[in-house]
DNA sequence: GTCTATACTTCGATAGAC
DNA sequence: GTCTATCGAAGTATAGAC
């Protein structure tokens, strides 16, 4: 028989804040800083907690990731539906801290083979539900997909913003402004100009 | 008075041996991996030997950068002045090991702050190389630089190939095949046909 | 230049009291 | 549900013999 082993519930309160804490450290600091006490400690909380709700490192990171996904799969809805679904995406892919979380869990899914599956599997659906809504969206705009295919169109956008955030993280802006510049006429060119705030 | 500690030189055998083996362990497990302890098991050799040729891992990893920074401008140069410039620019920017060594030490900066700068430096670097040789050779294949300037042209190519690797290392795949092709068109129209291998 | 030995820290994980 | 206490492994780094 295997251990019997207590874990916490899943909807403690406790928990949540472990994940917030696992969540901040990550960030701010990379996965490399997330152990057992530091979260802890972020959290203002005793370390052996970590270990009464999630089994393993690996069960935290997993947390922390799948609460994340799941926010990003909303909100991802929501901008789809949005009167300008081009920009509102552009807006919600070059988010720094959205950035930030794909680098740090693509570089942890290297030598966490438990977690890469997961995280291919996320972002495959992420990708899949921005193909679906571009392939009846940029046709009506006039966007000729033959030359760029949807799929193509979905690649570069998040390959643009993800990068362009990573090296910004980096201190480095070479060549920034000019491709800003250029995804700014690209979007107007299908979707007119950015709303202006009042 | 600092402490003498004496430390090895730089051109050993030795050195070089445990540079080799915690490159290894950072493309193959991620720079977690990285512990003084498994580049010397790695390298066979006495973990004592790792801290009289590094005063700190931290050193390790930037004599690890240095050297691989070193070999891609050395191999850009030639890129650059090949007869298909664009063509072999792309082929090295896609090549596996290479943005796995830009994903890993991307992350590592998140927190090794000394590090940092010296990746930035490097990275703006070898994006100057480029934009420079593309400044010239854009215009000539008549390609439409005020709708995509060479700096722009630069940080595209970067962020597909780089995107697509680290997509790839995660074993995902949507939309690839669409933006490879969409790249070989563009590379086609502006440098004619890949050399076919006999 | 390389070795053994070691000091000290931090880590993941668990046992068992409360 | 939370605590103290603790084990054993692994980490960085150094001292000093050879």
């Amino acid at each position: 028989m295997a251990t019997p082993r207590r874990i916490g519930a899943e909807d403690s309160k406790t928990r949540e804040q472990l994940v917030d804490a696992a969540e901040r450290l990550l960030l701010r600091d990379g996965y490399a800083a997330v152990s057992s006490r530091r979260v802890a400690a972020e959290a203002g909380l005793k370390p052996a907690l970590v270990h009464y709700y999630f089994r393993t490192m690996d069960d935290l990171f997993l947390a922390v990731f799948r609460r994340r996904a799941e926010q990003n799969l909303t909100r991802l809805d929501r901008v789809l539906e949005s009167p300008q679904p081009l920009r509102a995406l552009w807006e919600l892919s070059v988010e720094p801290s959205g950035t930030a979380f794909t680098v740090e869990f693509s570089a942890l899914a290297n030598h966490r083979k438990a977690i890469r599956a997961e995280i291919a599997e996320y972002a495959e659906r992420f990708r899949q539900m921005q193909v679906e809504a571009l392939t009846t969206r940029l046709p009506e705009l006039g966007w000729d997909t033959d030359e760029m295919p949807p799929a193509a169109f979905v690649v570069l956008l998040t390959a643009i913003s993800r990068v362009l955030a990573m090296e910004e993280g980096l201190g480095m802006s070479g060549g920034h402004a000019e491709t800003l510049d250029l995804v700014e006429r690209a979007l107007t060119r299908l979707e007119g100009e950015a709303p202006q705030p009042e």
